[in-house]
DNA sequence: GCATAAACTTACCATTGTCAAGTTTGGTTT
DNA sequence: AAACCAAACTTGACAATGGTAAGTTTATGC
């Protein structure tokens, strides 16, 4: 009885949650989240614009599961980074932030455009604060003193910064002077080492 | 002979340009960059829908129009913060630009949405640098014995920082339990405090 | 086998942004 | 002052989008 195992139905098509999510994926690396429009992924796959309805019910359902899955590969790539470095996992961590968006800008720049995700989604709100949670372990690994206000106030600038530079680089346009151009991941490595330096306890206050 | 002085038409509307932009900000404020309908934006002000097309070509150009002014008052409000503390220019200018994000997340998530914007617009990317270079005077003006790659690491980590926290905190939903929850200018003043110690010329490096 | 629930289609709706063609208006020229 | 002109604005049409309600097909459970 293989057909047993999957309670997910799979009717006409093999898998067509999969193929939805697979789609937006293609579309907004290929030509940004603003590309992704219903129609045209039921058309590529090959079904009725309606047919995602049992699925996920509208495109903000579709983009939120696909934006929940994206935090979770987020996370992931942060803590396979930090297996590689494990003497470093907070800069590790940051840096595995960041290659996550530079090899994925349409998910990463997905992931943040509220406007059209369900952010009430409570998979959303797991797989978001999974990936905090990494950066969170790292920081409490990396130096275990810390606690509360310490604490947080260092969460909040790490966070900051890794966020925002991987913002600043994957909306584009935005001070193209300023980086430096070959490897955007490798080019992050000064400003970490800076935020490295101030996140020290001993650095400050 | 008055109506010569103002080159600027106002043929049947006072002037058009300024209540589309206006109106443009009252529902970016209000509901977000996505709730920006060219339709309805005429609905309100009580024109037809294509009497922008002189003005600003397409909706496109519109929000383009719109982030340029933005991005000025952005640069405006980093300076004003700058001029009430003179002696800690950069921090102040962090403060500003935090400062700005917070009062006007409508505008500031415009900004940054370069999906809706046309980039190549001359006026934009000056309005653009020329807030950038605030922070850049700045952290000049603090640190004058900084040059080169020690300057452009640490300008990367300050802008990156300073945009981190405000579009985190912009776009919402994101860590909500992190930051704290009162006022949010003054809640990142010990993210700045941090960051100003990791940008002192001798903390690394 | 038959009933049922889910997947999927078809058809329709309101809304959106853009464009091409007219119409009105204000300033300029003769 | 009269004619002209360029710009502002309107009207009407168009294709495309997302959502929904009603059917049709398919798989699964009894």
């Amino acid at each position: 009885m293989p057909p047993k195992q999957k309670p997910v139905g799979r009717h006409h098509h093999g898998d067509l949650r999969r193929a939805l999510l697979d789609a937006v994926a293609e579309i907004t690396q290929r030509a940004g989240p603003e590309a992704v429009k219903l129609r045209e992924l039921a058309r590529r796959i090959g079904v009725s614009h309606a047919a995602l309805t049992p699925h996920f019910g509208d495109l903000r359902g579709l983009l939120t599961a696909f934006a929940s899955e994206a935090f979770e590969r987020l996370t992931q790539s942060m803590e396979s980074e930090i297996a590689g470095a494990p003497n470093a996992p907070l800069r590790a961590s940051g840096r595995g932030y960041i290659r996550f968006a530079m090899t994925n800008p349409g998910h990463f720049r997905t992931m943040f455009r509220t406007d059209h995700l369900d952010m009430s989604n409570p998979g959303l709100a797991r797989a978001g604060e999974a990936a905090f949670g990494v950066l969170r372990r790292s920081m409490c690994a990396e130096y275990p003193e810390l606690d509360g206000e310490a604490l947080a106030d260092r969460l909040a600038l790490a966070w900051s910064a890794v966020h925002g530079y991987a913002m600043l680089r994957v909306e584009g346009g935005a001070g193209d002077e300023l980086w430096r151009a070959d490897d955007r991941v490798a080019a992050a490595e000064p400003m970490l080492e800076l935020l490295s330096a101030a996140l020290a306890p001993g650095s400050a206050k």
